[in-house]
DNA sequence: TATGAAATTTAGCCAAGGCTAACTCAAGGG
DNA sequence: CCCTTGAGTTAGCCTTGGCTAAATTTCATA
């Protein structure tokens, strides 16, 4: 009854290089993901703080959080590496508003991701689910395929 | 010299109730988007395991870790998640296998890829960007949206 | 102006998912 | 038949990004 033991499959495959070619694409395309992953939280927030400065004059942690569905102590310890990395501007206790670079890494995003949601939509998705892909996708598009959506969109006034 | 006091902005900004809804929707998207990262590991391990079995008749920890791009006790540790989860099985020092579960999800996977690829294709990347891109696209591609992908790569033959 | 409520931060916890070093196991060759 | 070698695992560490509870600070207002 037992048979798990026999080990199944070929063992002797040697991969041609192709395969192995092809092997160290993939990897390389899930370390991007990983490592897209990781910029993802600076690009929400930093979109985010200028929507709030753009629509209220300043980003307060605790509209950030409530914005990113989280709770504000997440927000300052987010904000700190932001901070590290001199996307953003703060003094303790009080409102954070973004670096030159912040701002410039911001518009990049907005633009990016205005790009993202108007594609979805000329695709026939509704505007509400664009609007939620878009938040998970935009960070997954590189600039070829930005270039590719932006004439898709402009190509069909 | 030190204005830095000074407390910019409004602070007076009663939200509107279509406003609070906006921020809980997007609150929600976020949301949305780091609930789908927790099962992104997931979907990726058992894409790649039914690939390899595919091609070879078994998914070796080893394997993975190549076309993961990360270390082999890396793979221990997130297969041992997939065991629990009932989405793979395995022996110890022997190969993987998905569950019935495990191939559902990979089946759904696969397709949802394919189809995200051919729609950035249709819409003008080239294969080898498409390729890398779809896989951190396809984690946020919502159901209605890849109705709307098929729609369009089927309807322009 | 004193005080209380709201905003912010700190401290300390957790799980996920990477890593290296070191150990265990399986299988083939001498 | 052992023993080397490579596959797989374990142990232990790190960072990220969540959380709660408990300070701390600010600000409005009584």
């Amino acid at each position: 009854m037992d048979n798990s033991h026999d080990r199944p499959g070929v063992r002797d495959v040697t991969l041609a290089p192709a395969d192995e070619r092809a092997a160290a694409d993939q990897a390389d395309a899930f370390a991007s993901v990983r490592n897209a992953h990781e910029s993802e939280v600076a690009e929400d927030y930093v979109e985010l703080i200028a929507e709030l400065v753009d629509s209220n004059g300043e980003a307060r942690p605790v509209d950030l959080a409530e914005r990113l569905g989280v709770k504000p102590p997440t927000v300052t310890k987010n904000i700190s590496r932001l901070v590290r990395n001199g996307l953003v501007r703060r003094e303790r206790y009080r409102s954070i508003f973004l670096t030159e670079k912040g701002v410039a890494l911001a518009d990049a995003c907005r633009r990016r991701h205005r790009i993202v949601v108007a594609t979805l939509i000329a695709l026939g998705v509704d505007s509400e689910t664009a609007e939620r892909d878009a938040e998970g996708i935009e960070h997954h598009v590189s600039d070829e395929t930005l270039v590719a959506f932006e004439q898709f969109v402009t190509s069909r006034g």
